[in-house]
DNA sequence: TATAATTACCCATAATTACCCACAAATATG
DNA sequence: CATATTTGTGGGTAATTATGGGTAATTATA
């Protein structure tokens, strides 16, 4: 299985009905490798929504179940807010995806109303435009930030 | 993989579409590697544009995704950051490339302008012509910033 | 079980993009 | 220096993409 690498912010319409457009491109990596699945979630933040495409979600899973104990109550809640909110979406044949309303209203979303798609390189962030917005007002990546990063093996 | 050899400064028009050309001597080089995508981005500076052709690209994005963990929000903050700005193009069969209205704007550049791709060995950038005379006036390299390139084993 | 609500599936269309052809300017070639 | 080739630029058209809405099938509810 090669890597996805969805990158880029789109710019899409919630209709009447709360479906949303996947971007074309990433559609196009998702139909090489035969997935017309994707699971939508809360995730680890609560502003926004998550789109894992079914094999990266079915790793992601299996990771948390595998490494989560049950008698421990902080895992339970991290499991809890995991997957109460997750749930299995298929594309239509337009390629798009319906939301739920609990994740719309957890993410600011309104229907008719607009939304931007991330690319997370394996996964996708659904936002509100304007939650987006005050994200990255609220949170720039500081010079710190880089210099920490710095330190990484990385470039 | 051989290196690229990306060097020099072109100055190219942006057309109505919003198409800049790539340098054909850098479009050679990446035809013998059978590249014929790139990756364009905001890059660390926010004042022109990167172009990465596809591998490295790759290279980049996987350095930077292996150090990273999903459950630590700054990872999460400067994976955004780093993909949120980029976006894949295909070269024309003129060789030319699309950009986005965002890396457009983030950079100075106008439809029906004009614009300077600057070589940087492996990868390149897009200036504003402007911009990029205004940078070279504020910011040249000091004795100080040449000392501290000293302490990297670099030269 | 009958009825209402919801969802899946289909068709239509405007906007955008990819693909192609054309040509002028610049460069290389004999 | 004349001619051929490559390179940069512009624009038309077919194909794709984003979006809206109708209707049958499914599910929920009384």
């Amino acid at each position: 299985m090669g890597h996805s690498d969805f990158t880029g912010e789109f710019n899409y319409s919630i209709d009447s009905k709360n479906r949303v457009n996947i971007p074309s491109r990433y559609r196009k990596t998702m139909n090489e490798e035969n997935v017309c699945e994707v699971v939508i979630s809360k995730g680890f933040d609560s502003n926004h929504i998550d789109v894992y495409p079914l094999p990266k979600w079915i790793v992601l899973r299996d990771k948390i179940t595998a490494s989560m104990q049950l008698v421990n109550r902080v895992h339970r809640n991290f499991i809890r807010q995991f997957t109460q909110n997750a749930s299995h979406c298929t594309l239509d044949s337009q390629g798009r995806i319906m939301l739920t309303p609990k994740l719309m209203e957890m993410a600011g979303i309104k229907t008719n109303g607009n939304a931007v798609i991330i690319g997370m390189i394996d996964f996708m962030e659904i936002w509100d435009p304007e939650e987006l917005k005050k994200h990255e007002e609220n949170t720039p990546l500081t010079d710190s930030d880089f210099e920490k990063l710095e330190q990484l093996p990385l470039i």
